[in-house]
DNA sequence: TTAAATAAGACAGATCCTGTCTTGTTTGCA
DNA sequence: TGCAAACAAGACAGGATCTGTCTTATTTAA
């Protein structure tokens, strides 16, 4: 095995050790200590954040973080990666911290001048918008960090009836229209519920409390609040502006039927909890929507009619 | 110089060339030949994508892509890394093409089992969701395509009067509440406008064209849509739901006012030809929510009114 | 005080790298 | 067709670097 290819090797080693002695690793790779002292100096020389520790039970420890070997990238991953990283930042809160800047920092270093050029261009021009500026970025990387290493975390949540504290086990993040959500098993309800992010306005990390394990088995595909049980039809129907803004929708769109005068029709299964939620979201259309069943829902939007209108009506 | 610096500079210098001969790069570092050639041999080993074409005006070739040196990344920039573009993964389509994820490949492979046990954990839990599934992938790429090379393109637009074909200057791409938008310079209208991504139905590059200079000075921070010209007040006050529902809203959010009795106001400053689009982002909250003025609006959402009231009239 | 660890210099021998020379092959051009 | 320009690759000597051994010094915990 050639020098640098050894180096490597060290690399890969000593990141699985969290303390180890220059013996240690020359009786592992069949070198002498003296040579094994000559590596690691120079690996320390090449960045790598190894100390010291001198005297009897010392030996080298990795410093704060365990570092890859050096790989090598082509220019069309680098600035995949680049512009996403780049057009997330614009993502008023991030869960991840300082980490992915400085790797975006190092792939900017090497790019030849033409492409960085190119990447300038793009940087203030591509970004994924989230309008919610009220957010702590603090409390996303915390609950990042309680998915990763399956820990409970003790949040302040802000309802209907003020901020409360109260414990819950996240079991997922993502962001969607603009908002981040949090499903989580709460041991308040002692079930699994839906969090808006923005309204968590702090985390911490409680590892007093135990993990319950059947939050694992949770993922994207598998969300909880789209099993519905005991499913009803909940039927629409639009006019042709209707279907224009409906064609993109995320839970009416897959079902649109399109008739020859343009206008169309969709049906979805809902469950009955879920009504008022689906509702509103064809409320937004106006005069371009009309809900066909379930009765509950054509009354519910009746009723939000006249609510709505004697808001108008007081007051004129 | 080592030898393994002197490979690194290697791989920058022949990024910089297209076509190059051992004679050249041996004069350049000051070389023999043979060491030179046994260098290249070792580099195309190691994955660098170059290839020699024989006889007289022969010389090496970088195939296809330009390679970056190896860099060496610590543990957390890999993760974050990883994990912002993972989570990209899941918005439905993205202007990346496969860059990304052999990139992830890479640093999936180098890190240790401990950190892919938990980044297998995120994997599903983790992610920016765009409700939008009927966009054509292959379009945001050729829009990023044309921001990074300055090029027009030809689309077909589907508007409410049909698919019809413009040719535009894009001059940006962003996501903002689960859609692309692309705000781009319009030959047809001749002024710069926001395309709505999942209506382009086809872009391609229109090399024919010439590109107009003003839309470099475009970005996010200064977006067209936002200089309002001639601006009047909109105010609209709120109940306690409503408050609560628009204190993270993009446009009313930071000028909301709350009262002691809970509910609030909010006055922000329009254009008269945006007071639609802002009343109807008021509408959706339904009896929460009271436009105040400008007495355009308040017509707006009567009418509004009716024409849904009539919707469920004729129908009962 | 001692044992176990790093720190670092010196030096010979081993290994690898480099340059030169050589023979061959491929390819475009005159 | 033959020549010149390019790569391909082997051989070998000399040089450079790497490695192992030996050594001395220092640090630290037991």
């Amino acid at each position: 095995m050639s020098k640098s290819q050894r180096l490597v090797q060290l690399i890969m080693r000593i990141n699985s050790l969290k303390s180890f002695t220059v013996q240690q690793l020359a009786g592992e790779f069949g070198l002498s200590a003296r040579t094994i002292t000559r590596d690691l100096q120079e690996l320390s020389e090449l960045g790598v954040p190894v100390y010291s520790v001198q005297g009897r039970g010392g030996g080298y420890r990795l410093l704060q973080e365990r570092m890859l070997p050096p790989i090598a990238f082509t220019e069309g991953e680098a600035v995949a990666m680049f512009v996403a990283c780049q057009s997330l930042n614009n993502l008023s809160a991030l869960p991840f911290d300082e980490g992915a800047e400085s790797a975006l920092h190092k792939f900017y270093h090497y790019l030849p001048a033409d492409v960085r050029e190119r990447i300038d261009r793009l940087k203030q021009k591509v970004a994924i918008l989230s309008p919610n500026r009220t957010m702590n970025p603090e409390c996303l990387r915390t609950l990042l960090q309680a998915i990763m290493i399956r820990c409970v975390v003790t949040i302040g949540y802000s309802s209907s009836q003020g901020v409360k504290e109260r414990d819950i086990q996240p079991i997922g993040l993502y962001a969607s229209g603009g908002y981040w959500y949090c499903p989580a098993y709460c041991f308040l309800r002692e079930e699994v519920r839906l969090f808006r992010a923005d309204r968590i306005r702090s985390a911490v990390l409680n590892e007093a409390m135990e993990w319950r394990e059947e939050a694992d088995r949770w993922d994207l595909r598998n969300r909880p609040e789209n099993v519905d049980t005991n499913p009803i039809p909940f039927t629409v129907s639009l006019t042709r502006s209707g279907v224009r803004q409906l064609e993109s929708d995320e839970w009416f769109g897959p079902f649109l039927v399109v008739q020859e005068d343009g206008g169309g029709k969709a049906t979805i299964r809902i469950s009955t909890e879920n009504m008022r939620f689906y509702a509103d979201h064809i409320w937004r259309l106006g005069a371009d929507a009309r809900i066909v069943e379930p009765a509950e829902a054509v009354e519910y939007m009746q009723r939000k009619l006249e609510s709505l209108k004697s808001v108008y009506d007081t007051n004129e």
